[in-house]
DNA sequence: ATAAAACTTTGCAGAGAGTGCATCTTTGGC
DNA sequence: GCCAAAGATGCACTCTCTGCAAAGTTTTAT
């Protein structure tokens, strides 16, 4: 309504798209601010000059709008899984399909680690981002469990996935921190950490 | 009210108790029978004979009874990773400490395969029963990062505790789907796997 | 045994999340 | 310019969760 330039310029989904980053953006603009329960739908969606009820036909919740497009990186990890050579041991594989999701965290690395800050400390929310998303799980758990010709039920499909998830979550946490440089080397420092097995830093 | 003996042996707390687990094995029962937005508050407490109010003297959230008793399981944890001799390797305390409380849920063997069965298919608790209960993590981080002399902002801690919780969460997963044996063993063989470096099983 | 103190339960009012439905507006195709 | 499809919006409604005040009950002191 108060720039023709954008309604001229962008057709319906290109408006749809605009609507939906700046809905996720004041979103994590407000609640880095104030608090998640210090900020409505309401607030949000007024600062993008929408409806509320316009709001949730963009995201089904309030926490979706904060811990971005699960969908869209469940799909990029998967074609990267599937790109890696099946004779790649299993936690090399996840540690490179990782990779390529997380190059592109690095390049949009201001929204990232806002959004990683926002995420840790609303541990709610911490759940969702990574391990929470149950189907991104469930999914590479099937996929590690063809190129391993095991059974999706035998155990070790399972714990290397989950472990691999946990070590890109503490690289994330860590990056976010500010802790270490870039991403993509706190991933490789965790993952090479696990496939050596954790070794008490105080013997090995 | 229906039974004199239990408000005859038993006093305040004794009661407390009482109502507390009869919400959440209502609350599990229930949840497991119809899933999880099928049942509300409402329909607990009454199962119970309460008012919907009590409920929330009890748990802050419905959710919360349905996962269990996160801030006794994490002084558990606590106690009995305090209780492993400081020069054990860190993963292999963990584990012992974890070992502990595998063994109370053993007991209860019941309950938490219901719980477990009901919070793996309803993905939004799953995250709160391990990874989720953040300040538990939390707590473990500065545990490890003092047991191995780091600081609590290495990176070693922090993924330590990640991957040992991915261990645990999948032997519980494992142990819940009725998969393997006893919950301990599968616990064992996680974390054997896990500092073992997880070999793929095709060449290891 | 009784009264005061402490605690629990409950009802009520209200904010906020989230959904379904009907309506209005915008946009793209013709 | 006009029509059909899609998006935005308002409205009514359910459910979660909180604060507050009014009972009711248990414990403690006397």
């Amino acid at each position: 309504m108060t720039v023709d330039e954008t309604t001229t310029l962008g057709r319906r989904d290109r408006k749809k798209q605009q609507t939906r980053a700046a809905l996720a953006a004041a979103a994590l603009r407000l609640v880095a601010e104030r608090g998640l329960d210090q900020v409505t739908v309401e607030e949000i969606s007024e600062a993008v000059d929408v409806s509320a009820r316009t709001f949730f036909n963009y995201f089904p919740t309030k926490d979706d709008a904060l811990v971005g497009d699960s969908e869209g990186d469940r799909d990029r990890v998967l074609r990267a899984l599937a790109a890696v050579p099946t004779e790649q041991p299993a936690l090399e594989a996840l540690h490179r399909a990782f990779t390529e999701v997380v190059e592109d965290m690095q390049g949009d690395a201001e929204l990232w680690q806002l959004r990683l800050r926002v995420v840790t400390q609303h541990p709610v929310l911490l759940a969702r981002l990574v391990t929470g998303n149950a189907t991104t799980e469930r999914a590479l758990i099937e996929a590690i469990a063809a190129r391993t010709r095991l059974s999706a039920d035998d155990a070790y499909p399972a714990l290397v996935v989950a472990v691999a998830g946990a070590a890109l979550r503490a690289a994330m946490i860590r990056w976010a921190a500010g802790g270490g440089g870039r991403l993509t080397a706190l991933l490789d420092e965790s993952f090479a950490a696990v496939a050596a097995g954790l070794p008490d830093p105080r013997t090995g």
